[in-house]
Parts: C-alpha cells; sequence; structure tokens
DNA sequence: GCGACAG
DNA sequence: ATCTTGTCGC
C-alpha cells in the first residue's frame, strides 16, 4: 500500500537529484493528459511538430489507477499512464507539456517535474488552478512566488484577458520560469490553454465516453 | 486549531 | 478529475 510519508520522502529525495539533460533545439513537443470515466483511467499523449503544430502521433493508454488523488501527490496517481505513454510513442519529442505544476509546489515536485526527471526530458508544467505559492502582480506579469523564499514558481497567464490565467512552471531540464514561458507561448492559439494540452484533453474525454457507450452496449 | 488543496 | 441543465455571448 502506500502513505503519505512515503510519499513525501520519495519527492524529497528526487528534489536533489541532478538533471544531466538540458533543452537543446526544439522541433517537436509532446503533451499529456489523463482523465478518468468510472474506475478507469484514459491517458493521451500526442506529439506535435513545435513551428506548424501539426499532429504527428497520437497514443492512449487505459488502466485503472493505483491510488487515490491526494493533493501535492498527483504524481503517484498520473505518471504511470505518463511513463507507458512515452515508451508508446514512436516520435520521441524534444520537450514535455504536462497538464498540471512542475516546480509551483510545496516540494518543488509537482508532476511535470517528474516525468521531465523519469523521462530525461526537458519538461514545463501548465496547471489550471493554484497549488502553492502567493500570487504577486508585477510590471512584466502576474507571477506565483515562494512565500518563503520568495523565488518565482510560475507565471500566471491569460491568453485573454476574461480568461481564468494558467500557471506556466519549470518542470525539469529549463532554468527559469521565463524560459518555460518563452516555449509555451507560440502554442498558444486563441484558447485558455495551449493546443498540445487541448489536443489530448479532448481526445481522453472522448475516449473515455467510447468505452462507456461501449460497455453500456455488453447490458 | 484553521484554511488550502494540481487532477 | 467527475457528477450535472440551461444559458449568456462572441
Amino acid at each position: 500500500m502506500w502513505n503519505k510519508e512515503g510519499f513525501k520522502k520519495a519527492q524529497l529525495v528526487l528534489a536533489n537529484k541532478e538533471e544531466t539533460f538540458t533543452l537543446d533545439e526544439v522541433h517537436t513537443v509532446a503533451a499529456f493528459d489523463v482523465s478518468f470515466q468510472g474506475h478507469l483511467g484514459i491517458g493521451v499523449a500526442a506529439v506535435f511538430d513545435y513551428f506548424s503544430l501539426d499532429l504527428l502521433e497520437c497514443q492512449t493508454f487505459v488502466c485503472e489507477p493505483y491510488v487515490p488523488y491526494v493533493p501535492t501527490f498527483l504524481s503517484f496517481r498520473e505518471m504511470p499512464y505518463v511513463l507507458a505513454l512515452y515508451s508508446r510513442l514512436q516520435n520521441k519529442p524534444d520537450l514535455l507539456l504536462i497538464d498540471g505544476h512542475g516546480k509551483s509546489h510545496p516540494r518543488r515536485m509537482g508532476i511535470a517535474v517528474q516525468a521531465g526527471l523519469a523521462l530525461r526530458k526537458p519538461s514545463i508544467g501548465v496547471a489550471k488552478h493554484l497549488l502553492y505559492g502567493d500570487i504577486v502582480d508585477r510590471e512584466r506579469g502576474t507571477y506565483v512566488v515562494d512565500p518563503v523564499s520568495q523565488d518565482v514558481l510560475a507565471y500566471a497567464y491569460r491568453e485573454k484577458p476574461r480568461f481564468n490565467p494558467v500557471f506556466i512552471s519549470v518542470g525539469a531540464g529549463i532554468p527559469t520560469v521565463e524560459d518555460a514561458v518563452n516555449l509555451v507561448m507560440p502554442l498558444f492559439k486563441g484558447h485558455r490553454e495551449p493546443e498540445p494540452l487541448r489536443y489530448v484533453h479532448n481526445v481522453s474525454l472522448n475516449e473515455g465516453r467510447t468505452l462507456v457507450h461501449g460497455l453500456q452496449q455488453t447490458y
């Protein structure tokens, strides 16, 4: 079984791990997302051309989650999907885009960080809700800073003035929040979330509904 | 003790 | 995340 203390220790150990990889030229980007239908989790990964946003590949992985969702331990629930999906990708991407936080996490160990470390690939987290940190308005925009160290943890980005922000944070292999923002900006096309994440989210929901319908026809 | 809490 | 109906607006 699992327990919070064990998870927390694992996160603290990982937090000291060295990142032996860095971001070089970005030609392709892969987005990951997981949705849930009943007792099943539907993970989806899609690879896109970074510049044209042409879809190069899309993979799906369905299985029951091993652990429940517990705040600050999301990665232990969703990482299995990310790892399985990545291994199935024929086109290994240059950059990972993860639905969730990176270092904007109480122990700097959001799922985007763990995914980047595990797969040895630069990664960025894009979350729809704040998990940890204080919102501060600065001249250059709205940021999330650590309440203790004041470190900049994320950038709150609004594609349009009326949109709720998404929180862009560094996962692994990327120096600063500014770098993460610069890398993700070209992927926004008028919606709250960047296109690759919108795509995998939609596929995940559709796959889930298809599965449910298929099961219902069994009755 | 109180409030917050990615997906 | 998911459970859920209609509704306002570009």
